[in-house]
DNA sequence: ATTTTTTTATTGAACGTTCAATCAATAAAA
DNA sequence: TTTTATTGATTGAACGTTCAATAAAAAAAT
């Protein structure tokens, strides 16, 4: 089996398998041994590629946090109309893909952001991630509402995405996307509308 | 040390230690060893008063859910106007009690909500307690609007109340209490106003 | 009031299990 | 033949649980 040029392809594979054993049996009972079970290959590999159990945890996260970045960063700049009211969508839309917002990845997020509560590197990247979110947001609502304002907006419109999503990962049937959705694009409006803004046209889902 | 009637003293010790030591340390490092030296005990009382660790661990969460419903049932009950509004700000004052928003029963409740993804018993605790909350908020938002639009907004109330206090928990300096109170009484005000209902007079801190 | 007995609460060392990490051995490709 | 990738048995540490021993309080007896 040994062929030349793994790296690349071992370490997505035992990622991926991460996921996975979280999705299966949550963040505490995963083990190294699991995750290897799951890429199909022995468990010293683990340290061989990562350096550890920890480092595979952490390039995880990583990844997850790329992919949602990424997902909004796609839509933002595939955007004709450039308006605060159109970014903040964009940004939403973003927010409820997260690369595949039901299976595996729904959990690992949910369980990485439990754990980065006391564990520093983790903890890093999560509020890396968090500042970029409301700073995008805060920075729209700015456009349209004066300073205290903005800042209140942008605090709950973050509130109510973690809101939903957290409250999707908990329940057995998983997130659905199209109605959580529409409550953030319903709240958006309203904050739009407080301040006498035009709204565009009711959504549509995509 | 041994005096007659500790069994209730040392349950509540051992209930608190172990919230001291979840905020401490975080669920995953939390030991036996560690929550009986944070209560001044051996060991092996804990299996003596609870069957084991996970026993402790569950009657934990059943406490922090106890209190959380208190505090919900306390204002509800002192409230002289009976009006959904009236109802429904009680309900998210009642939230953000929790007893004590800060401090070790925050981070013990993340802790919990995460591993009650994977740990049946403590998804069940999890799941009545949702219920609850949604469908008290659901019943009162129907005296005033359609059954549909009842429930999209008890969906997205439950969600921004529990992003807020989801993101309070992660932030290193706590939740500010009174900034996330705001945030939800104005969102329940635009939930409102966007079905014409006399919005009372604007909140003032209690 | 003192001593003895019984009951109750608590300890902590020992045990068995589980897990992450290590590394010498192995096997396929270059 | 050399290089690279991978294995899996082994090691040592950490953990939860158990249980015989202990010690204090309460009850009973003197």
């Amino acid at each position: 089996m040994p062929k030349v040029g793994m790296e690349p392809i071992r370490r997505q594979q035992l990622i991926t398998a991460t996921m996975a054993a979280i999705d299966e049996v949550g963040l505490a009972e995963t083990t190294v041994m699991r995750i290897a079970r799951h890429a199909g290959v022995s468990a010293g590999i683990i340290s061989h590629y990562f350096g550890g159990k920890d480092g595979l945890l952490e390039a995880t996260m990583r990844q997850i946090l790329t992919d949602l970045t990424g997902a909004v960063a796609v839509r933002r700049h595939a955007l004709e109309d450039g308006s605060p009211h159109a970014h903040i969508g964009a940004i939403i839309e973003g927010n409820f893909d997260r690369t595949q917002v039901t299976g595996p990845a729904a959990k690992t997020w949910l369980a990485f952001w439990a754990s980065s509560m006391h564990k520093p590197m983790l903890q890093r990247l999560q509020n890396v991630n968090d500042r970029r979110l409301y700073s995008n947001l805060c920075h729209q609502f700015r456009r349209v509402m004066p300073r205290a304002e903005a800042r209140n907006a942008a605090r709950g419109l973050a509130a109510m995405i973690d809101g939903l999503w957290l409250r999707g990962a908990l329940t057995p049937e998983g997130l659905d996307a199209d109605e959580a959705r529409l409550l953030a694009h319903t709240y958006l409006d309203q904050l739009f509308a407080h301040y006498g803004c035009t709204t565009p046209a009711s959504h549509t889902n995509s």
